[in-house]
RNA sequence: CGGGAUGUAGCGCAGCUUGGUAGCGCACUUGCUUCGGGAGCAAGGGGUCGCAGGUUCAAAUCCUGUCAUCCCGACCA
């Protein structure tokens, strides 16, 4: 190990020492985003932009599979809509960036920069709904909102922000509650099988529910510094919005009713979970299927004859079968600092080719998440990379999974409940009484809010971890991003 | 929005106390030799010191303001 070594390893902070420093030393030096000169807005550069787009493409599939379109709706909302839905704009309205001119002219209303697109898309839906037969509308939109946030973090939060919003108008109660749980669905087995995160899937309470959703649902995930990250949400709006936008419709009865919705999103955030939960101190290590470079290629010796063509018609042949490969023939770095760098860009499988190899007709795979190396021959390369990117994102879940278990504990009692976030961190199950006075009250003490009342309910004990009442639900509370 | 810290070459930093022609390492460019865990030698290029004022013969250095980033709180995807 020469000094270089030491000198470039330290450039990342130990997780151990500051996580915080951890994260940002990752994202910067893998060349995911940079900062940009407008306060708390990033730029998100190539390498990180195609993780976002193979996230777009996993989950646009599973959008169309399910009956969604998507469409495009106005960056601009003027302010009389935002101001219609009344719990709504009082969510919103203290994070709105506001368009007050056109040029040097004073505009007669103001506008607002999309914070969430419900007003709109509801103005133009109580336009296009008159009967039940243009039920269900699922559209979904892939787009940028703006939130004025105090403070910011690459990814985690920044005042503008890439997601999709889908939105969603049905006859019925039943079929909007459908919706809204399906879509839950949809992100939590996304999240499973393509970001290998496990989740726990839930209802918000009435406290953290959504600006103007009847219900809120939500995926949660856990960190590897025992903070809880909301990677999803998914409402039921009920009625509410159909009231104050007047989107009827005429039943097969012949009456006028109003439609359900629902709304659901994820945002580029999911990066922020993706590096959080599965990085480690070598830098980003990328599930497979999310990876911009599933197999780096690092050929030795490049200058030795016959090398270079060699490892072109592997990489040739590994394109060809889908993978996304990529061969680094720089000649300007040593095979030691290419290692180094595609395990800081958390590249799944590294392949090295040499001489060596190449008379034994083999080549090296080296695992990102374990450092595993095996000599594998040429022949059903295809299929042996095959079979271990499988593997990673099955072990990645795994640890991931392992990772969360080991760190989610029941508190019988508030000192317990103090103890287990000073302590330990991490989740922390534990029976509510379901009123907001101990939910603020253990907000207060701990800092920690509740992230969900899962699907999955335990009865762990009968009285409420707060005020010893008798207790209605158990709750996943922790510290969230 | 409160408390703390930091802004000097692409990156990491020194210089500031005690004002006097801007430096180091890595990276970058060119050439040659190297190549199985961060290669070597040689020759080069690059900075109005975050920004704006002020003090001074003279400001990276002292003063005021401002902007941005990081960390810790309150608020949020």
């Amino acid at each position: 190990m020469s000094k270089n070594k030491q000198e470039f390893v330290a450039h990342i902070t130990s997780k151990e020492e500051d996580f915080s420093r951890w994260y940002t030393d990752v994202i910067l030096k893998a060349d995911l985003v940079d900062y940009s000169p407008v306060r708390g807005s990033m730029v998100i550069k190539p390498y990180g932009y195609e993780i976002w787009e193979n996230i777009q493409r996993e989950l646009d599939q599973r959008f169309k599979a399910t009956g969604h379109k998507n469409a495009y709706f106005p960056l601009f909302i003027p302010e009389s809509l935002l101001k219609k839905e009344q719990e709504h704009v009082e969510g919103f309205a203290p994070e709105v960036a506001w368009v007050t001119h056109g040029g040097d002219e004073e505009l007669a209303e103001r506008l607002v920069v999309r914070p969430t697109s419900e007003t709109i898309i509801c103005a133009m839906y109580s336009k296009w709904i008159q009967s039940y037969r243009d039920l269900p509308v699922l559209y979904n939109q892939w787009c940028n909102v703006v939130r004025w946030e105090k403070t910011t973090r690459p990814f985690l939060r920044t005042l503008e922000f890439l997601w999709q919003e889908g939105h969603t108008a049905h006859a019925t109660e039943e079929e909007a509650q459908e919706e809204t749980l399906k879509m839950l669905g949809v992100y939590e087995e996304f999240s499973k099988n393509v970001l290998a995160i496990p989740m726990v899937a839930g209802q918000k309470t009435e406290k953290e529910k959504f600006a103007g959703a009847l219900r809120t649902y939500t995926i949660e995930a856990l960190m590897q510094d025992g903070q809880a990250l909301q990677a999803g949400t998914s409402h039921n709006l009920g009625q509410h919005f159909a009231k104050v936008f007047d989107i009827q419709f005429l039943d097969k009865d012949g009456k006028q009713k109003y439609v359900w919705q629902s709304s659901w999103g994820v945002t580029t955030r999911l990066i922020g979970a993706l590096i959080m939960v599965h990085g480690d101190e070598r830098g980003l290590v990328l599930p497979p299927k999310v990876a911009p470079v599933q197999v780096a290629m690092v050929p030795i010796a490049i200058h030795k004859e016959g090398v270079l063509e060699k490892a072109q018609e592997v990489f040739e042949e590994l394109k060809a079968a889908g993978f996304r490969v990529e061969l680094d023939d720089r000649d300007t770095y040593s095979p030691g600092w290419k290692f180094n760098e595609w395990e800081l860009k958390g590249v799944p499988l590294r392949l090295e080719i040499g001489p060596k190899d190449i008379e034994k007709n083999q080549v090296v795979l080296v695992r990102r998440d374990n450092h595993e190396k095996t000599f594998v021959p040429m022949e059903n390369l295809v299929d042996t990379i095959k079979t271990m990117l499988e593997g990673i994102h099955e072990s990645l879940y795994q640890k991931a999974l392992a990772m969360r278990e080991a760190n989610t504990h029941v508190a019988q009692n508030m000192e317990e409940f103090k103890d287990i976030l000073e302590n330990k961190k991490g989740f922390i199950k534990a029976m509510w009484c379901g009123k907001r006075e101990c939910e603020d009250s253990i907000k207060d003490q701990t800092s920690a809010t509740a992230r969900c009342m899962p699907f999955e309910q335990e009865h762990l004990y009968d009285h409420c971890v707060c005020c010893g009442e008798k207790a209605k639900h158990m709750v996943y509370f922790a510290r969230a991003y």
